[in-house]
DNA sequence: ATCACTATAGATACTAGGTCTCATTAAGGA
DNA sequence: TCCTTAATGAGACCTAGTATCTATAGTGAT
């Protein structure tokens, strides 16, 4: 397992190269930690893993691993944006509001249906942002279980 | 027109009041300057326009506003978080991303397409955040005649 | 029209998330 | 190994928003 979560974290320093970008310790750093996630975080979450970098230093990586496609940013319902791994191109995530763990939305094509709609309002479509928000397999079933013990 | 604008913000304080809000002057104010606002806004904007109310009565205002349905966030491209005027219930934005003018999103059913995507995911869906970017009628057209001059 | 009650206002300090500046350090190619 | 330049860390600053506190103003009852 452990070895993956490297190969994960060479993987994004392997980006950042590609684009010109040094391989720092700092940034080999924040891959780790950033590969070891296995949620959505907040610059303040990577902080706390590494309190001896710079603040400027994390958000400057953060910035860069957004910029470069490694991480994209979601939005939370109640407004906060976090970061999370990117897989790579356009694509929706299934948030769970209960354990913040989040899958990738697969198989769902709303392009078509709002390139349609907009049409329709006179609209050039040119992007959307979609969140959707819900609780996963395993929160609906451990909650389930929670409520027959508390009966 | 003024007439109607001053309609609006009539509206705007009698909701507040239907909620058991007293109508005040700040209040007044604001619902003055939100019914003249023809597209997202954000507390900043305000306070220029009200630059005698104080800061913290501005952000109270919107948060109550938000709160009673008058107002809705929307999330700009690049995370920015804006407000703007409700048109009730669930619904969702245009947002002309060249003059910042937004339309509600009519007749796009995205709701069905969602729970059938979440539950072949395993996935109990609770709601979601949709917003849509692109260019509106009157940016299109303008955009195309400049074009044209500028040849 | 006044009174009293309490919601609201304004000032201001504080927080969170992020950017800017600048002097110092360290990648990495010649 | 040296040199250039990118990147770092410290810290000031910024924006959006919240919390706290005292003073004030709405509003229902008299």
């Amino acid at each position: 397992m452990r070895k993956r979560v490297n190969a994960l974290a060479e993987q994004l320093l392997e980006t950042l190269e590609e684009q010109g970008y040094r391989s720092t310790s700092p940034r080999r750093a924040v891959a780790q930690v950033i590969a070891n996630q296995d949620k959505h975080f907040t610059a303040e979450d990577l902080r706390e893993q590494l309190p001896t970098l710079g603040r400027a230093t994390i958000f400057r990586s953060l910035k860069l691993l957004v910029e470069t496609g490694v991480l994209c940013r979601v939005l939370l319902e109640d407004g906060d944006l976090h970061y999370q791994l990117s897989h790579r191109g356009h694509h929706h995530h299934l948030l769970c509001v209960e354990c913040g763990s989040s899958q990738d939305l697969l198989g769902c094509d709303i392009q078509e249906l709002l390139q349609q709609t907009s049409a329709s309002h006179g609209f050039e479509l040119s992007g959307h942002w979609l969140e959707v928000y819900g609780r996963c397999r395993s929160c609906t079933t451990s909650v389930s279980s929670a409520e027959l013990t508390a009966v």
